[in-house]
DNA sequence: TTTGCTGCAAATAGTTTGCAGAGAC
DNA sequence: GTCTCTGCAAACTATTTGCAGCAAA
């Protein structure tokens, strides 16, 4: 929780060292990153909020995650299917494991990543700058039930 | 190329096998994307075909991968800007690196990624079905250019 | 001849943008 | 008081779908 509370004062403070004003929505926006339990969606922020702002917009969400993005500090996980969700707690790449059944998201500990990106650079004389690493599959919950 | 002939063919029996219908337009995306010369997009193959059938609509070529998609013959890359790229040659997911300015794709050979699933199904007890593994950067090529 | 395929146009979903008023500083 | 931010609605982009005619088998 201390992480949590740090990471959502760290978000602000990155905003507020550049200029940008700090309004209700965008702290409720910002805490909901900061946390990005179960890695939320934009409808999800979106919900979440309207409970405490009726009227917010999704604009508003969407303008507010472009403008943390390009900050560093959110990360976007595009999925195929198309969807996107957000981690505002851990915002530099690392690997996820998606249940496709209930969409439960996992951030797995691997430590041979790193010496597969210095494989990857020396076989294809790429500079890396990024990755993504995504596995898919079903959860042990989901595996349990019957369907 | 005659790797990519028998692609072509696979796909090709492959329809014809569960009933579809093999026609011109047809037969010229399948081609294509057995090729999947640079990982083309929808927006690219639709161009191509385009110079020999003028007619040709986007719905065609949607409709069309998603079908030899759901026979598990393309594999299809999302990525992060929401662009959708294809490769029909190796429909299986594998590495890319992807160069961020010129958009080419590599597929690097990666001997480690079997033991990381592995390593991922035991640590978080997932049943692991797919994975997604890119990596971002510069090619050398873009590199050398003074930008 | 039958059935699935194509082209067109309209519909849909997700995201972005223009504008006028509200609010942070 | 200034200038950014917000909400709303419209615009935009990528993809999907309904339909009528066409063509593969």
């Amino acid at each position: 929780m201390s992480d949590r509370n740090t990471r959502f004062e760290t978000i602000i403070g990155k905003l507020r060292d550049n200029g940008h004003k700090i309004t209700p929505q965008r702290m409720a926006i910002v805490r909901i990153l900061a946390e990005s339990l179960g890695h939320p969606s934009v409808e999800e922020i979106h919900e979440q909020i309207r409970q405490d702002f009726p009227t917010m917009s999704l604009a508003t969400v969407y303008r507010n995650i472009v403008l943390i993005k390009s900050l560093g500090e959110v990360l976007e996980l595009g999925f195929p299917d198309g969807s996107n969700r957000y981690d505002g707690n851990k915002p530099f790449p690392h690997p996820h494991v998606i249940c496709i059944r209930c969409k439960k998201i996992v951030d797995p500990d691997l430590d041979s990543l790193d010496s597969m990106k210095k494989e990857v650079a020396e076989e294809t004389d790429f500079k890396i700058l990024n990755h993504r690493l995504d596995f898919f599959g079903i959860c042990s919950n989901c595996m349990a039930e019957k369907v």
